[in-house]
DNA sequence: ACGGTATTTCCAGAATTACAGAAATAAAGA
DNA sequence: TCTTTATTTCTGTAATTCTGGAAATACCGT
């Protein structure tokens, strides 16, 4: 991963309602959530919600899938890993910590 | 770690200039870097530098320690540690990807 | 105290972001 | 086709961010 599409994803979560949306996400699980969902669940302007949906979905940490007319929404685990892993390279580029493991995917 | 802490941490690290930032002084290791070679090599004005360099050291991955006219920085790899931590859980909350293994500070 | 180096603060302009109401679009069912 | 539900796009406003030049401050050596 470029040092700029690690920035332009960490940008993406560094914001408290894109990091709440992406939590949730995280934590539907495989099934996903639809943008309805999430909207009652946050508590947030259809609108609004669509534009950070909409910016986490450009930097690819989370996917839509349609079911009709609802959008489910998915969290790309293995792009939050890839990010992570990044981070942990740059941390530990030159021995300067300890090294960390990050599980291949089973 | 709450989670608008961790979103203004990744805001932080979320724009190119300030994970160079943060990428060279985590190269640095544990001598860290002056601000000014900081500058002559990331090759930014110094009162951007010290722009991003303070909103580093608010959210606290950076610290600052004075030796004389040099203001010499350090990453702060046990608050990096704690990120990492952080977004593990929010991304493991539900047994939704794999465990993901952080080392204790040695 | 003075001079020099290192760094920050002040200031301003350009660009971007966050937010949400209103209108538009997409899809399904009657 | 018409209606309803779901979601996005359009639009505008307020706020914030990024940038760097100029001036101010901090610290050291003499």
């Amino acid at each position: 991963m470029k040092l700029d599409d690690a920035a332009a994803r960490l940008e993406a979560l560094g914001n408290p309602t894109r990091l709440k949306i992406y939590r949730s996400l995280v934590r539907a699980g495989a099934e996903g959530m639809a943008v309805g969902r999430l909207q009652a669940k946050l508590d947030i302007a259809a609108s609004t919600l669509s534009h950070h949906l909409k910016s986490l979905v450009v930097v690819g940490l989370v996917t839509q899938t349609r079911d009709g007319t609802t959008l489910v929404c998915h969290a790309n685990y293995d792009l939050m890993r890839d990010l992570l892993g990044y981070m942990v390279e740059e941390c530990c580029a030159e021995g300067s910590c300890a090294p960390v493991v990050l599980p291949k995917v089973a």
